[in-house]
Parts: C-alpha cells; structure tokens; sequence
DNA sequence: TCCATTGCTTGACAGTGTCAAGACGGATAG
DNA sequence: CTATCCGTCTTGACACTGTCAAGCAATGGA
C-alpha cells in the first residue's frame, strides 16, 4: 500500500521519496556548479540513483532543473515575507524591505537566482516554476498595491518598476558588470542598494 | 611573412581569415539557437574548419563564446549612440534615448543579450568581452556625467541607478517574468519602456 | 499462486569539449 | 633547386553528457 512505510529499497525510503532527493539534489548542485556543470547524471549521483532514474519523474533534464530553481522561488518569497514581516506599517518602509530581502537572497545565492530567470527552464505558463514565479510576484504585487502613488503611476507600472529595479541590481552585481570599482576593502553592495532603493520613492510615496 | 597578403589555404584566404569566421558563426549561432545548443562543434560546422580548429585561436569554449559575445556589446554601443546623435540637446532626452536605444537591441536578440550577462564568460577583467563591456558602460557614463541631479544622487549612484533599471526591464521581459497580461492583441512593451524611463526622471534632473 | 504493474537499473547511442598526433603547405636556409 | 622547419588545420581518441530501449525486482491484486 501507499499508507505504509514499507521499504521498497533502501532503509526507510518511502514512495516520492527518490524524486524528493533528485529535487533536492538539483537545489544543492545548482547553488554548487556553474550552470553547464549541473548534469542530469550529476544529480542522479548526489541523491544517490542510477543515471537513468530522473527519466521516470521528469520528461527532461530542463524539468528536473526547474524543480530545483521552483524551490529557489519559494525560499526567495520567504525571504521576502520575513524581511517585510519585520519591518513597520508605512506601505513604503514595506515595500523597500521586501526589496532588500530580494537583494539580500538572490546575493546570497547568486547561481541559484541567476538560474531561476534564465530563459529555457519555464515550459508552460502553469509549470511548476512558472507558478512558483508567480507567488513570489504576488507578494510585490500586494507590497505595491498598499502604496499610495503619485499619479501616473499605475499598480502594474508600479510592479513592473520595483520589479526591474531591484532584479537589474543584482543581476548587475552578479554578473560582475557593476564592478564598484574595485580596490576599496568593503562591500559597497549593501549601502549601494540602500541608496537605490530609495530612489524609487518617488513613484510610491504620493506629495 | 605575415606582412604580405598571400594566399594561406583556399581562395582568397587571408591570414586570421579562419578565427573572424569562427567569431562571425558564434555571433550568428548566438542569436539562432538556445545557450546549450551552441556548441563548439556547431560553431566549426558554420565556419566551415574541423570541429578541433576553435581550438587554435581560442583555449576553451567560454572564449570563443566570449569573442562573439563581444560582438554584441559592440553592436549595443552602436545602437546606444545611434539613438543618443539623433536626440536633441537636453541631457534627460538624451539619457533617455540611450536607455530606448538599449532596450530596442536588447529586445531585437534578446539570446544574445542574455548571454552577454550570464556570468561565467568574462575570465578577466582585462577580456576581450569585459573591454567591450567597458566600452559600452562609457557611454551610460558619459550621459549621466551631462544630466544635472539633485542632491544626493552623486554620478556612480546614477550610472547604477539607470543601467540596473534598463538592464532589469529587458532581463524581465526576456526570461518571460513581465507577462504583460498575455491575452492583448498589441504588443505593450514600447509604451511600457518608455513610461517605466520615465518613472527615472527624478533622479537625473533637478528641480 | 500467478500475473501485471510500478520503480528503478543497465546498456546503448549520438553528441559534446578537450587533448594528442599527424598531414599539409608556404617560408626560409643551404 | 632542394631540404628543412613551422604554423595551421585535420583526424582520431577519450571521458562525459541527455535520452531512449530493454530488463529486473518487488509489490499489489486476482
């Protein structure tokens, strides 16, 4: 049966329990490798499977890789919650914090997010990823809608603008374009995107 | 000698003939295919050399990617300039049109443009692909360094400031994330570029 | 007890990046 | 004029990849 917690190969391994671990296994190597490095068998070795083994979960190596990036989605929309959770009432204070744990995250794991935006991974508009996307999108898009903006600016001019605004940024800083002039000691990266941040105020605090 | 034109291997064969076609098929197979399809063997194959040639004039595959990629930094440049010559004299207007200019090629190969930023292919700061980077990032330099800010927006905080805010918009559109509310006949991206520059206009001009 | 289905393994195939060795042709020295 | 050298490119090989076909083992129902 299904109920039980039969062994079906291994000690204490359940069914779902191999296509957990692949996921898994996608998650850890994706942050660890460099995109072309993550291989179908690569993954099929972490979690502990013959090569062949994702075959019967996933259609293709692009849908095991995005069910590895689709957990990224989610742990990057913790990530935003928690930061805006902390902080105050005042719609901007909010919407600004849920920006620097966007930062925060996708600096964190800069392989992971890089990953989660590259063009090939999103199969359909209801995949996993795509859906996963979606409710992270869906909490800028509440943070945005509490706001109270200038005229002119709509709420999907407002989404679109925060979006961009803070993904330009680390995709700038990831990629090494925004070098900050290198030299200096400290990491500039943290002040950087405060005082960026801030220049989206304009478009969502009205007078 | 090297100084003389003569004829290497077929007709009409310059010397370095061999490498510019290489760097032409990679700009060209770029643009064509998805980033895992390119590969160094395709790229022989349009080129018309053995698959083993590439390795001649490049030391791996990443710097053969990076001479075509190279390419589209330089032809992004051009595009910039292009729109910017043909603004008038204000400084917004023409910051602004260099932004237009940016998103317009970002939007006409939209794979290259990708693949321009996925990090990875600059080995050096002092590559190939990181100078025609540089080149490229001048003339964003340039066109801030103009524009008069108000206070508190110093030139570096600019630059940032407007690249990031580009670079995020066609990265957006490009990975699928800005659907735009699929379902719309017209396709809203002119006018929504050109509203979300405008949403920039505060920080690069004052009063 | 027997069979069918599920879950995974093994094996194979074409394609990839990279390295080693060799062929080919023009330039150069004798 | 001949012989040698050397840079350019080809051929061949290796380990590795994604994907498909076949098969094995065990579990469930009859």
């Amino acid at each position: 049966m299904l109920a039980n917690g039969a062994v079906k190969k291994a000690a204490g391994s359940r069914p779902d329990d191999v296509r957990a671990a692949l996921v898994a296994a996608a998650a850890a190597l994706i942050e660890e490798l460099p995109e072309s490095q993550v291989s179908l068998r690569a993954v099929a070795r972490r979690a502990g499977v013959s090569h062949a083994a994702p075959a019967h979960y996933f259609p293709s190596r692009a849908d095991l890789m995005a069910a590895g990036l689709a957990e990224g989605f989610d742990a990057l929309t913790a990530w935003m919650l928690e930061r805006r959770d902390a902080a105050g009432d005042d719609p901007w204070d909010r919407l600004k914090a849920i920006g620097l744990g966007y930062i925060a995250f996708a600096l964190e794991r800069p392989r992971t997010y890089t990953m989660m935006f590259q063009p090939g991974y999103i199969t359909s508009p209801d995949s996993v990823l795509a859906r996963a996307g979606d409710r992270c999108r869906d909490v800028l898009t509440l943070a945005v809608a509490e706001t109270r903006r200038p005229e002119g600016v709509d709420h999907g001019l407002g989404v679109a603008f925060a979006w961009m605004t803070v993904h330009g940024f680390v995709s700038l800083v990831t990629s090494g374009m925004l070098g900050c002039d290198p030299g200096e000691g400290v990491d500039p990266t943290p002040e950087l995107a405060d005082r960026l941040l801030s220049l989206m105020r304009p478009a969502f605090v009205d007078g």
